[in-house]
DNA sequence: GTAATTGCAAACGCTTTGCAGCGCC
DNA sequence: GGCGCTGCAAAGCGTTTGCAATTAC
């Protein structure tokens, strides 16, 4: 897979990472640049398990430190934090703006950029509230799913399974 | 609190899911009908718990039945699940429709309805892909968290302590 | 040197599961 | 009367926490 980010935009988050955990006077630890570099080359989403089995490849590292990290990385406003299921938080880039299709049968995400999205949003003002962030999440039926529960569904109804749609791919 | 469904609407919504479960060849229970009722009572966001606890003030039920039940609401429609932070799942009726702020401080959850919000989705098609429902979750900070995480920033940059400001409610 | 950070392992909290008994159909 | 559903309790799983050892400053 190529990398997500460039190497110039790297390099530019490594050292606004640098200069946060120093304006918080931490510790600038090798596991949290590790952390960063893997982090920016995941796909669109992942979680703290996806990242956790890719860095202990070649790094030991504990998962809670994977934690830590993750979160110093949302609060500097390098990653952003979702919650498209219940079983994990996911994490994508803080620039990459887009809506999430969620397969509720498969539980597949897709991520869909759309022109009036950012538009939309960006004239919204609230009273009494800051916003940071806008996560939108369109849960439906990714066409694969939706295929296959109308198969088995008519397939239920009559037993005229001999009809049945070969349709794979 | 009064009441956020009409007694008609809730008898509306009764007997759909009365005719899901025959549909679905399954039992009309005391427990699945307790807990539409008590679902229908409770204000705007819900999760599980709260529920449970509701329930079982007068209603003997474990969080097992509470669970499975929620979800066959989900099922037909009448609920409608959503991910608004990684603690657990919150729940609301499935027609009422409303962007989420979330304060990324305190956790508050307000709602808000927006004349555009749903012009601007309805409009939306995509390919592959069949949509059910939308959630929209705006995170930042709410009024009460903005003000004392400034007053704390600059509590923390200068000593100037007693310049700080006295804002409550 | 020393206090922040790490790895490890146990704890935590929401949700799911297995199972024996109850009760809807 | 049979089997779907329930209550109960235990397990599962992502995340957090406590603590001793390590290490950045």
């Amino acid at each position: 897979m190529e990398p997500t980010v460039s190497t110039e935009r790297r390099e530019h988050l490594r050292e606004r990472f640098a200069e946060y955990i120093k304006s918080k006077k931490m510790r600038q630890t090798p596991e949290r640049f590790a952390i960063l570099d893997r982090a920016l080359e995941q796909r669109v989403h992942f979680d703290i398990d996806e990242l956790y089995r890719d860095i202990e490849k070649e790094y030991r590292v504990c998962r809670a430190t994977v934690y830590n990290t993750v979160e110093l990385l949302c609060e500097c406003k390098i990653l952003r934090k979702h919650y498209l299921n219940e079983n994990q938080a996911a994490y994508e880039l803080y620039d990459d703006r887009h809506l999430h299709l969620i397969c509720m049968s498969c539980g597949k995400v897709k991520e869909v950029h759309d022109e009036g999205f950012n538009e939309y949003f960006e004239q919204l003002k609230f009273r009494q509230f800051k916003p940071s962030f806008i996560s939108t999440n369109i849960y439906g039926l990714c066409s694969q799913c939706s295929r296959r529960l109308n198969r088995e569904k008519r397939a239920g109804e009559s037993l005229h399974t001999e009809g049945e749609d070969i349709e794979e791919k």
